[in-house]
DNA sequence: AATTTTATTCTACACTTGTAGATGAAATTT
DNA sequence: AAATTTCATCTACAAGTGTAGAATAAAATT
């Protein structure tokens, strides 16, 4: 199951706000605003996909995310990497840094963490 | 514009292949097969989106991919990075690299790529 | 030339998505 | 307590998607 591009926005701003009511996440969107059942309607969808849970407070509902960005992510980003890159991450990555201008400090830290990996290797 | 699903892999197909036939198309899918009016109506609506042109010859048109997968990926790890990872690539790489377990081959590859790319730099 | 194969367009239909009004009920403010 | 605010649910509707049958036409085969 997955999440449509509006209810991808919505989730992450519950991802930023960890915990959000109705009137949170209102806040969270920029001018122009949505309607506010416009957000309640992606709220029921993405409750009934179980990506998103509620704790009632009093009538309140105070809304939080079922699962974490990270897996989210990692989900999406193994797709991708299926789709477009023959399964391979390492083609991947080696796309990825080709194609992207990373300035020479990122580089840098990019290194350290593969040197790292390699050690964790050994 | 955006491809929906099924003419993503459909364009996979013919990022494959190049240029293709109908019947080229058919082909590469896997049992069981959609019908073949599927196809076409993907293939019309790709047309439509100018993802899509085709070369008539004689009856027989052969199909070739308006977009290369490069800017098309590219555009769409964009997106990626910029919902999820606050626009910046070097938070997501250190995400993928952490989150991938790259070979130790993998790695020494990537880290080949890096030290080319910082060479570079100066 | 008649038949068969192959591919295109048209039409269709259910499902998803983006968006929001109407309605109603609880909570808060006056 | 009455009025107002806040929010969830229900209903709705247009656009986009996945999927494919019917009709048709050109090409290949017999």
């Amino acid at each position: 199951m997955k999440l449509s591009r509006a209810e991808e926005e919505l989730m992450n701003h519950l991802w930023r706000l960890k915990r959000a009511f109705m009137k949170d996440l209102m806040d969270s969107y920029p001018e122009p605003k949505p309607a506010s059942t416009t957000i309640s309607t992606l709220l029921k969808r993405m409750q009934d996909k179980e990506f998103v849970g509620y704790e009632a407070n009093g009538k309140l509902r105070e809304y939080f995310p079922l699962v974490s960005k990270e897996s989210y992510f990692s989900k999406h980003l193994k797709g991708l990497i299926k789709n477009f890159f023959n399964d391979s991450p390492a083609q991947f990555a080696s796309f990825f840094t080709k194609k992207t201008e990373l300035s020479e400090e990122e580089l840098l830290g990019l290194k350290r963490i593969i040197e790292d990996q390699l050690n964790q290797k050994k």
